[in-house]
DNA sequence: AAGTGGTCTAGACCACTAT
DNA sequence: TAGTGGTCTAGACCACTTT
């Protein structure tokens, strides 16, 4: 028989003491001491083993809770969640680091035009059809190699000329590093898989692979109006969006 | 000068203080009282303005902060995130809706073998180049239709009848439902395009665009060992991920 | 020094679930 | 009824940033 030893909270220690006892509920449960399915100690059995205080306790099970690594239900328990695919998120943040520090990205302006809306974008940007857009097509560079391809319709300010108009909507830089100050609210994006035309292959000087990531976007302002449409089209090779399920081990 | 009348608490409210507190506050973020850049009132002003304790208005502005609704400073304050890009998370819960309670999905079990490991595959599972590897081919069908196929390698255990050790370790339904008694502790996934092949076409009834997303993944036991490596490949006209950036109108 | 966010406590009360 | 999670409070102390 093993003797259980009991960590304890370090008052002094750099973590604080609620994340200290998620890593050690975290680490109990992958060491197979709570197996998935399984209820942990109760909030008061845990304020008792480790001398916290109740909130902090709660805090805790909040923490792992949005970790996914728990479920809590109230007036029965606290149980260990197995991995879930479906708790799988694939971030964007990839595409951020296209935009570090380093400079080396590059925007080119392939084209920026006033164009008639037809039926589909029309819906999309809730127009009529034949109303007035402004169609911007941009090409991103990283070291003078083309890996994303952008595609989009913009509601038409008349009075504003059209390409500050582009630079203040969607500044491609502004819109992934997100430094804050852009007049739009929200955004809805599908992500899907696109045979590449000959002329966007040709764009992205792809060769083998005519398959491509592709995200839809559509963009609001503050009083929830769609003010662009488009496509942000990836070079297989070069965006690979990866996520992970399960409990992550840092 | 139009009156700023303060909206207040409402304690007999079916929602908790603190949720109150957050749907005042993203309103008038939403409303431009704080636009994005703007710093929200500090916790002690919100304190005395909505009479709720300190740790009332906390939990307020961390749901707000996990909601990517605005980001703390600690000393300088807490201020409005613009919408960002890289923040957009493609959630897989739209493939756990295949598996509804409906039952008109099924998965169809296409082969399953003794394989020897090639040099990828011995590299994913950490084995030697011709190991032992169990290969399993399955074919999801929701009404009849193919929607997703799915091919994998998992670490095979002599000891097991084939069949019963791949039931155990992935199937489908409870990757995806996440009923919790997988042997899984985690999953790293990466989604890219892909150009179909011809019998892969065949398979899931393809026969426009052979582009088709791919979900390539490495399965995790509790002892950090990978168990299992595959690729979901996806219709493309039947399955796409959605998510949204921003701030949510609920 | 003053103001900001971050953490902890002890105790209270509530809502829900099991028995 | 007892046990569970969920919420709130009032006050304390800390760490950090600005002035």
């Amino acid at each position: 028989m093993k003797i259980e030893t009991l960590q304890t909270i370090n008052r002094d220690f750099m973590d604080p003491p609620y994340v200290q006892l998620a890593n050690i509920l975290r680490n109990q449960i992958v060491k197979g001491i709570f197996p998935p399915g399984a209820r942990i100690p109760s909030e008061s059995e845990l304020c008792k083993r480790y001398h916290v205080s109740h909130m902090t306790v709660r805090r805790t099970i909040k923490l792992l809770s949005d970790q996914g690594v728990v479920d809590t239900f109230q007036g029965r328990g606290t149980f260990v969640k197995g991995m879930q695919l479906k708790s799988g998120t694939f971030k964007l943040r990839e595409l951020d680091d296209l935009f570090g520090e380093d400079g080396k990205t590059k925007v080119k302006l392939l084209e920026a035009r006033v164009a008639k809306a037809d039926k589909i974008i029309a819906q999309k940007l809730r127009l009529k059809k034949g109303d007035r857009t402004i169609f911007i097509k941009r090409l991103l560079l990283q070291n003078g190699d083309p890996v994303l391809y952008h595609k989009e319709y913009l509601i038409g300010d008349p009075t504003q000329p059209i390409v500050e108009s582009e630079m203040e909507v969607t500044s491609l830089h502004g819109l992934f590093a997100g430094n804050g100050e852009s007049n739009l609210k929200r955004g809805e994006l599908t992500i899907e898989a696109v045979q590449l035309e000959e002329s966007e292959a040709a764009l992205l000087k792809v060769t083998d692979s005519l398959a491509a990531l592709c995200i839809e976007h559509l963009f609001f302002d503050f009083e929830e109006r769609p003010v662009s449409w488009g496509r942000f089209i990836c070079r297989n090779d070069r965006l690979k969006f990866k996520t992970t399920v399960g409990i992550e081990t840092r």
